[in-house]
DNA sequence: GTACAGATTGAG
DNA sequence: TCAATCTGTACT
């Protein structure tokens, strides 16, 4: 078990993505303990030409600012008023990629993930990317934070490989209005046949 | 000041 | 399949 380097994040982004699946996302937080989940769901994304991405043209703006730093960093937004999406910032200082977590399967911490969810089934829990930040409790007090140094939020190795037979490559979600040729960028990946994957 | 998007969710 | 939901963002 050991906790994801510098060198680990800043690899090409779509290396990244698919190297993320079957990593641990850990949050020890002092009030409500340890919280771990699996990663088996990311999307990437690579701007500044990738029409879908935030930083579309070099945008930049105090909320996507995160995505510009170098990888290893947690760009965490808002989406419809009310869901959090939890990105880890990849590639060097002041390129825009980033890579979204989509799903998670629940590892430690699930009698306290099923109170933040209201919820008791195990699948739901985690099962999609606003689910898992209210799971995980993810929200704006990481913005910007560093998963290499940091000890209350990382990620880490704890061995798990997953063959590359079972990495799904698949066209990204609710990005439409970026047009056909960045909408069919198999960009997004997951475990096949996890049972956690939030859409097959 | 204000219009409005929005990398979703859950109910039907 | 589809509409509810609402805050921060990005403009004027």
């Amino acid at each position: 078990m050991s906790k994801l380097s510098r060198s680990f994040y800043t690899q090409p982004t779509l290396i990244v993505a698919k190297e993320l699946l079957g990593k641990y996302l850990v949050h020890r937080s002092t009030v409500h303990g340890k919280l771990v989940g699996k990663i088996v769901e990311t999307e990437a994304y690579i701007g500044p030409h990738d029409k879908a991405s935030h930083a579309y043209k070099g945008k930049r703006t105090q909320r996507n600012g995160a995505e510009f730093l170098i990888g290893g960093h947690v760009y965490i937004y808002l989406v419809y008023g009310m869901y959090w999406q939890f990105n880890i910032s990849t590639s060097g200082h002041n390129i825009p990629e980033c890579i979204l977590v989509r799903a998670l399967e629940p590892i430690e911490g699930l009698e306290r993930m099923k109170q933040l969810r209201y919820n008791n089934d195990m699948r739901s829990l985690t099962n999609g990317p606003g689910k898992l930040c209210a799971a995980m409790e993810l929200d704006k007090r990481f913005y910007g934070i560093d998963l290499v140094n940091n000890d209350m939020i990382y990620l880490e190795d704890q061995g798990d490989v997953v063959a590359k037979k079972n990495i799904v490559a698949t066209s990204r979600i609710g990005i439409d209005y970026a047009g056909p040729y960045w909408a069919q960028k198999k960009w997004r990946f997951y475990i096949r046949g996890n049972w956690f994957v939030s859409k097959v």
